[in-house]
DNA sequence: AAGAACCTTATTGTCGACAATTTGTTTACC
DNA sequence: GGTAAACAAATTGTCGACAATAAGGTTCTT
């Protein structure tokens, strides 16, 4: 693999994971040094990192980690909202009933999955990502699905904290309501339905993640 | 300026207008030589237009201009709806009327603008810019500006042939009606009105831009 | 002691060079 | 003549170095 993605997938999961602290700064020299290797690939991994929204630059040209802010979560996950919501009310005329079996058998593997095993948060994520991503896929939009990885990308930071606080039996059962109105091919209930999940998600998450214990 | 900025605006207004043919390769050598620097900031520019859709790699790893097609115009036009849409019905609720005298002042600085004029495209394109920012800027997500931002870049290309084609008559009164709607506070009627104008700028391109005249 | 001019250090922007990879062309073999 | 191996050219990935810029610290002035 290349020295670059390597690089870059090391620093972005440094943030994702919360090692690499909101307003840190990213010095290429020293990250040069720390990863072993030379300028060039850590710089376009910072770019790279720049262009999906983990850093930015200060008018001083200095690169720091981006802030988390409730405000930020809000904002784009009414986006998702939006953009999900229309991607299930689109893929609603034409999915085949294979295309929701698929679907179902994927929230039954979620539902199948159990707290004890260790690496429960990678597979209900992946299974999760899937599940979501199918719609974008099927919306007969292609640009759909660049759009709402875009934001997801995003909110990884924000998704990896919400899978360690959650049962997930709410999601499973939101995703069963999709799932449900599919097969009525009821367009506009199965987009509401989408809403109503994404918005309760967002909502999970800002509770645990910016829970304010006195105010 | 940066060497880096400067190489990439030149890079990206050749393709915009059509001077880097879609499928054409961009060696960094050969374009540091013609553009009189070294390759790290050719490199760096052609990172960002990877990251803009501008250009894409190949498997080969070689780097080359991005194809048109009516099918992207089509995605890139339906979430446009869907966003500027949302983004009206949400500015709907909270603009004051000093805002909305301000988009009237703007679509009326439009009307004005004389075809006669050699500027009249630079003109039009940055007040159109202009009147369709305010929406997404005013809508209370701050995401939606970068959102909606993102893919208008990417249909740059596009927009720049509409414009040479185009009478703007209809244009400005679909911001007419857009405005008119936002003065009676009807928030749907504004995002169907919104709706309705990007939708028909999307046939209007289509017609225009990939006309067949034997098919 | 506060503030300004100077120096020192840290960091980014750009360069040219080399290694690794891919592409294009010639040569050898059947 | 066509295919495969060998070679040559083009292109990208990575490196270390230097120049330009910004931040931090020191000395001088009042």
């Amino acid at each position: 693999m290349n020295i670059k993605t390597r690089i870059y997938k090391q620093i972005r999961d440094e943030i994702i994971y919360g090692k690499l602290m909101p307003g840190e700064r990213l010095p290429e020299t020293k990250l040069s040094k720390t990863l072993g290797c030379s300028r060039a690939p850590v710089r376009e991994a910072i770019n790279q990192l720049e262009s999906e929204g983990f850093v930015f630059r200060k008018p001083n040209r200095r690169v720091v980690v981006n802030k988390s802010s409730p405000e930020e979560i809000i904002d784009y996950y009414s986006l998702l909202e939006v953009l999900e919501g229309q991607a299930v009310g689109w893929a609603a005329n034409h999915l085949t009933s294979q295309d929701i079996d698929k679907l179902e058998d994927m929230n039954n593997s979620m539902k199948k999955i159990s707290t004890n095993d260790k690496t429960y948060i990678q597979k209900w994520a992946s299974l999760n990502v899937a599940f979501h991503r199918f719609f974008s896929e099927k919306c007969g939009n292609e640009k759909m699905v660049w759009l709402v990885d875009e934001i997801r990308l995003r909110i990884t930071r924000y998704r990896y904290l919400s899978f360690m606080i959650t049962t997930f039996n709410d999601y499973i059962k939101d995703h069963e309501a999709i799932i449900e109105a599919l097969r009525q091919r009821d367009a506009v209930k199965a987009k509401a339905a989408m809403k109503r999940h994404i918005s309760r998600a967002k909502k999970v998450l800002l509770n645990h993640f910016f829970y304010m214990p006195e105010a």
